[in-house]
Formats: C-alpha cells, sequence, structure tokens
RNA sequence: GUGGCUGUAGCUCAAUGGCAGAGCGCUUGACUGUGGAUCAAGAUGUUGUGGGUUCGACCCCCAUCAGCCACCCCA
C-alpha cells in the first residue's frame, strides 16, 4: 500500500454506515424539537477570536480552539460552541424577533483537545434554547425536551437519568453556612471536583479552599440532602410540571450539580449515564444571554448534547440501529449486450413508480449479480434475459421471501410495490 | 498541556532475540439463467514511522505519529 495522508487527529470519517447512524440521530433530535415548536437556525462555522473572548475565559479560547488568522490578519476561529454566536444573531435582531423564541441547531464544533473515546476534536452538538423568558416553567419545558428525547431514543431512566440542581438554591444554602459571597466560586468549584477525588483528599482540599471545619461538615450535609429541592420555589415549580408531563421519573435532584459555566444563575441539569457516570448533555438558566455582545440583558435556558458520547451510550444500550435498509430496493441484473438496453429501460420505469434501483453496471454471469444484491441488501432482483425480452415480461425474485414470478413490467412494479408496501 | 498502556493482513488477535501465523472477511471454482449454506484452492504484510543496539529485531533502546486510559478541561 502506498503511503497514505492520515486524517487529522481527532477527525472522524463518515463511511456510509456511521453517516446513517448520524442521520438517524439527527433526525430524532429534530423531531423532538419541532414537537415542542422549536426552530431550526445555524451560526456561522468561523467566527472572529473577539466573540468567544468576551465571554470565555481567553485561556480556554486560546489553548483549546482552532485558530488561525485569515488573509486580512484578523484571528478566526473554528466555532468551539454557539451560544456566543446565538447571542450575536439575537442581539442583532432583538427588536424585530418575538420572544420568547425557541430555537434548536445542529452542527459541527471543534475544541483543540487531547482525543480519547468519548472526546474528539471535531464532533456535532445538538443546541436548544428558549430565549425572553424567565420562568421556572420554561426551565420545565426545556428539560421536558431533553426526556422526551432520551424517551424517543429508547432510552431509560434507569439507563440515563438528568441530575438538577438550582444556582440561587446553593446560593442561599451558602449564605446559611456564613460562607462568604468571594468564596463562593471556590466552593462551586469544590462541589463540582467531588465526584471526582477520593473523600479524604477532598475534604482537605475544602480546607484549603478556606472553609471552616463546620462549614465543611454543613457542606456535606447539604450535598447529602436529597430533599434540599423542596426549599426552593423554582425548582418545586420545575419539578411539578415535569411531574405533569409524564417525565418525572427521569429526574433527580442532586446538589452536586454545578456546571462549570459562570453564566448559569439559575436551575441547571446535567443527563449522565447511570453506569459510567459520563455526561451525555448539559444546560441551565439564564439571566444575561446577550449583553456582552451589545443587546439588551436576556433571560433563557438552553442546553447541549455531543453526538459523540450520546452515540456511545445508544450503541452500549443496543439502540443504535445494526442495520440499515440497503441503498436500493431493486437490482435490475444485465444479461447480455443484446438485453442491456430492455434492462435499463425497464430501471428507468421503477424509478419513475418511485423506487430505488439499480443496475448492474456491467455484464457479467448471474451468480456475481445475485451475490451483489444480497450483500448490498436490494431485496427484488429483476431479471431480463431471452425469455422475458421474447415476451416482453420480466422475472422478479423477492430475496427475502425467496420467490420468483415472471410477469408482465407493469405487474412487476405493482409487485414490488405491493410489498414494500409503498402502494 | 501532564503521566501511563497499546500499535503485526481489510477486521479481531497470535508469534522464547533465530523461516511472520490463525480465525473471520476477500478472490476464484465446484454451479454456462439465480444470492445466503457447504467444500476446495488462492491472494493479501517495508510488523505505525524514523533511528539505534545486535551476527541476527515484531520482540531490546531512543524519538516521533496515532489510538486508548487517567489527569486537565468540559464553553
Amino acid at each position: 500500500m502506498k503511503t497514505m495522508i492520515a486524517s487529522v487527529k481527532g477527525a472522524r470519517d463518515f463511511y456510509p454506515q456511521e453517516m446513517a447512524a448520524r442521520q438517524w440521530l439527527y433526525e430524532r433530535l429534530r423531531k423532538v424539537s419541532l414537537r415542542f415548536g422549536y426552530e431550526e437556525y445555524d451560526g456561522p462555522f468561523l467566527e472572529k477570536l473577539d466573540l468567544y473572548a468576551a465571554k470565555s475565559g481567553e485561556e480556554l479560547v486560546r489553548e483549546q480552539s482552532f485558530c488561525f488568522e485569515d488573509r486580512g490578519g484578523e484571528m478566526i476561529t473554528l466555532r468551539p460552541e454557539l451560544t456566543p454566536s446565538l447571542a450575536r444573531m439575537v442581539a442583532q435582531r432583538q427588536s424585530e424577533l418575538i420572544f420568547p423564541l425557541r430555537w434548536w441547531s445542529f452542527g459541527p464544533f471543534w475544541r483543540y483537545e487531547k482525543p480519547q473515546r468519548g472526546r474528539t476534536r471535531e464532533f456535532f452538538q445538538w443546541n436548544v434554547d428558549m430565549i425572553g423568558v424567565n420562568s421556572p416553567e420554561a426551565d420545565a419545558e426545556l428539560l421536558g425536551l431533553a426526556a422526551e428525547f432520551l424517551r424517543e431514543v429508547g432510552l431509560k431512566p434507569e439507563q440515563v437519568i438528568i441530575r438538577v440542581n438550582n444556582r440561587r438554591l446553593m446560593d442561599a444554602q451558602f449564605a446559611a453556612l456564613e460562607i462568604a459571597p468571594h468564596m463562593r466560586p471556590a466552593v462551586l468549584k469544590l462541589i463540582d471536583r467531588r465526584e471526582k477525588m477520593n473523600a479524604a483528599a477532598w475534604d482537605a482540599y475544602a480546607l484549603e479552599v478556606g472553609l471552616s471545619g463546620e462549614q465543611l461538615e454543613g457542606l456535606k450535609r447539604l450535598l447529602a440532602d436529597g430533599d434540599l429541592w423542596q426549599q426552593s420555589d423554582d425548582l418545586q415549580r420545575v419539578f411539578s410540571v415535569l411531574e405533569a408531563m409524564g417525565l418525572r421519573e427521569y429526574f433527580r435532584y442532586d446538589a452536586n450539580i454545578i456546571r462549570g459555566l459562570e453564566y448559569y444563575t439559575g436551575t441547571v441539569f446535567e443527563a449522565f449515564d447511570v453506569q459510567e457516570s459520563r455526561a451525555v448533555l448539559g444546560g441551565g438558566h439564564y439571566d444575561n444571554l446577550v449583553a456582552d455582545v451589545g443587546g439588551e440583558p436576556l433571560a433563557g435556558v438552553g442546553f447541549a448534547m455531543g453526538d459523540v458520547v450520546i452515540s456511545l451510550v445508544l450503541k452500549k444500550y443496543g439502540l443504535l440501529p445494526e442495520r440499515w435498509p440497503g441503498v436500493a430496493d431493486v437490482l435490475v441484473t444485465l444479461f447480455d449486450m443484446e438485453r442491456s438496453t430492455a434492462a435499463f429501460a425497464f430501471a428507468m420505469q421503477l424509478r419513475r413508480a418511485g423506487l430505488r434501483v439499480v443496475v448492474y453496471p456491467e455484464i457479467a454471469k448471474l451468480p456475481k449479480q445475485f451475490k451483489f444484491a444480497d450483500r448490498v441488501g436490494t431485496r427484488f432482483v429483476a431479471i431480463l434475459g431471452p425469455d422475458e425480452v421474447a415476451t416482453g415480461k420480466v422475472t422478479l425474485k423477492d430475496l427475502v421471501a425467496h420467490e420468483q414470478e415472471t410477469l408482465t413490467q407493469e405487474q412487476a412494479i405493482a409487485f414490488v410495490q405491493s410489498r414494500l408496501g409503498t402502494v
């Protein structure tokens, strides 16, 4: 084999089989998005570096995104996330858009990270946002949409659970523990890291952050309290709506859910594969989406889901279809040179009747042509040999039913359509 | 960005420092107008890449690339 140029690190090839899986996923999330009245949109794949520098940490952008200088000397970034583009798009037309708006998107993103299982440098992400509203009911709708997607793809609450918390609730609890406001970001980070450290190391880390022993004990009590949500009016209303939607079983209150992002101000949530505690999707409520890019403050709620982890999870639970429908319904064989024009003509009739048809592209032995049909998964094989052409007929074999009949061409079309259930 | 494990046929993997193999898949035939099954025969490798040690390297050493695992991060 000649030397081959390797693909870019962390990028994936989508062979037809993988493309079918991607399309399958897209169709399902699209279906759920539309069912809830969300409109599809997209931003540009290229953005100015400044757009992200304004919001995210500069270091993150510089070290974890693909940046380059264009010919005019401008720093351009392959979009690492959609939210800043969304904020700009909303701000640009803030006075003419109808709020609350419900938008969703599915497209490629790039992050310059070290690839490993479940993490690639090029990935697809589903983004769903409701903007211009500030209510627990809006949060609940979006949570419900996320859960409905899980249900739609066949994931059960025992497999993937959505853990929910609320930043304001946590803030009130911190105040009750007399944790000073300036320490709260560090405490949030502390909580975020809890599941990744052993208990003793975490305790030490907590004291290092500046918590007193008493505060640490209080914090632990708080994190273990599964009923804490009852002290939050927001969460009571969120869970009540989810209950009414019949999706309550997908959700669990968990004080450990914080989310790294600074702009979340209210309800936050993360869906996890229960077995591996791997994050499948995440999001939350924000008070101010567009002010950083020059608009008037707007509240909203949104979440994002990458295609990589959800695909791994679906595959693990056997929910990704293994076999995709074959590329065609009918293979028309070529018998010999003299009979080939009849084959091409018949194939065209089948296509005009709405069937997916391939003609074997060279004259070959019938066993070879049948084998090809079997392997690519066409259900029917049509033969126009000397006998058929002489009588204006066609022999049609159903490879699934192991039956064949010699019919007129009109009968043959009807035969295939009825067996495929397309009529 | 840090540390670790792994890289051998299209795929999954063997091979004590001494002739590079198996299963699956693939090609052809048994079968000149009929796929899957069976049987037979056949093809396929610069052992990721580049150096080094050695009489001799898939094996040992160094570097590099890629994948995986744990950190980091997770917008």
